[in-house]
DNA sequence: TGTTATAAATGACTATAGTCATAAATGATT
DNA sequence: AATCATTTATGACTATAGTCATTTATAACA
């Protein structure tokens, strides 16, 4: 009856589990690596069975999503903060994309593996739907930044900064492959790999 | 020592279980799908033991990989062919592209999950690399197409074609995510997603 | 409070990819 | 032809992700 406490125990007790399994499951990566941990591992970490853990995560490769969720957001604020404005458009560009670089670089085998986890999936559900719409958030505010930029005379007054957007991020995916297989170092990702695609896409083919 | 039987039975017998796994996995697939087939079956129709089948190939995900191979090749020589060269360089990118969205479309599931076993992967061995190569050299070909649009004037004389190269395909594997991803239909996503990043990259952003 | 309905938890079970010690086939050498 | 060395083939085996019929906990209601 009270409003404050509806939906008590049941809800409570779901929060506190998918926690505690978000927890092990971080853990257990770090301590292990993603391949070495078993999900029964997570599942006794956790304090719950096997097959409950099936109920919040939908494989194991959500389990490293609903990982990486938190720390992408917090990379995703700091993207955006400390820009340099009197530098030109392809640095402050270059600097956004280059803090999930460097984020990624703490680890990158694991990185590999969700980037895996979350490209080229079949349906979007559980944590893979978070994940997508954390990136969609992430373009939305580089949509906002070219916006700004264009107020700057940086952008020319006709171009879509959503399709920009979209095409940057497209750009960096690229290089974050390339870097992700082992192509280049994450220096010459950033500056080379990075800048170069994005200097093109600033410049045009004109 | 005769030169031309030289390693004969061993390699001949190589070279044919190889084509038999080939068709083996490429039947099968068609037949029932990747993921409804078993190693073991792929095994057996090509008359093999299922541990030999992994002296062949990797992985499943290899035998993926080892089966769109040809076609790819295929469609990469066409690709190139019969463009119209009155049409805008845009149009005749975009129509380049389109060939591998239409092959792709012919079974939408599958390739999803051909092109996942082709990004973001640990080493590049076996079929893989072999799928590098070859598109490493559809990159090439596209640098030398974009080589001779300068020619006509339809590219800037500073512009770096290979980097050009490079930007388009990127731009290209993310229409094709969000189309494999169901996100946009087929003629969406080649008269739209792809057309408008390319017109945006071709454009620039000043 | 006792009864029923719904939601959540469980772990034995299934399915299958990939490994590896052993065996067979081929080639080289005498 | 006989012996040895090297390459290739094999299938029993292992490991583990994800399922599902059954059980347990919570909520709703009389």
């Amino acid at each position: 009856m009270p409003e404050s406490t509806k939906e008590g125990l049941r809800e409570r007790n779901k929060r506190q589990k998918f926690e505690n399994i978000r927890r092990a499951a971080q853990e257990l990566f770090k301590e292990k690596g993603f391949e070495a941990t078993t999900t029964r591992e997570i599942a006794e970490r956790a304090g719950i069975g096997t097959g409950t853990l099936f109920l919040y995560a939908r494989d194991k490769q959500d389990l490293l999503i609903m990982v990486y969720l938190e720390s992408i957001e917090k990379i995703i604020e700091e993207s955006f903060a400390n820009l340099p404005p009197q530098k030109p458009l392809l640095d402050r560009l270059v600097a956004i994309f280059s803090h999930f670089l460097r984020f990624y670089a703490l680890d990158q085998e694991t990185a590999r593996l969700y980037i895996q986890a979350l490209t080229f999936q079949k349906g979007l559900e559980g944590q893979r739907l978070e994940a997508a719409r954390q990136i969609a958030r992430f373009q939305q505010k580089l949509t906002t930044y070219l916006e700004q930029a264009r107020q700057q005379g940086e952008i020319g007054p006709d171009v879509d900064t959503e399709q920009a957007s979209r095409n940057l991020f497209g750009l960096y995916f690229q290089a974050l492959g390339g870097w992700l297989g082992g192509l280049t170092d994450l220096e010459t990702t950033i500056n080379h790999s990075l800048r170069n695609a994005f200097a093109l896409q600033i410049r045009g083919l004109h």
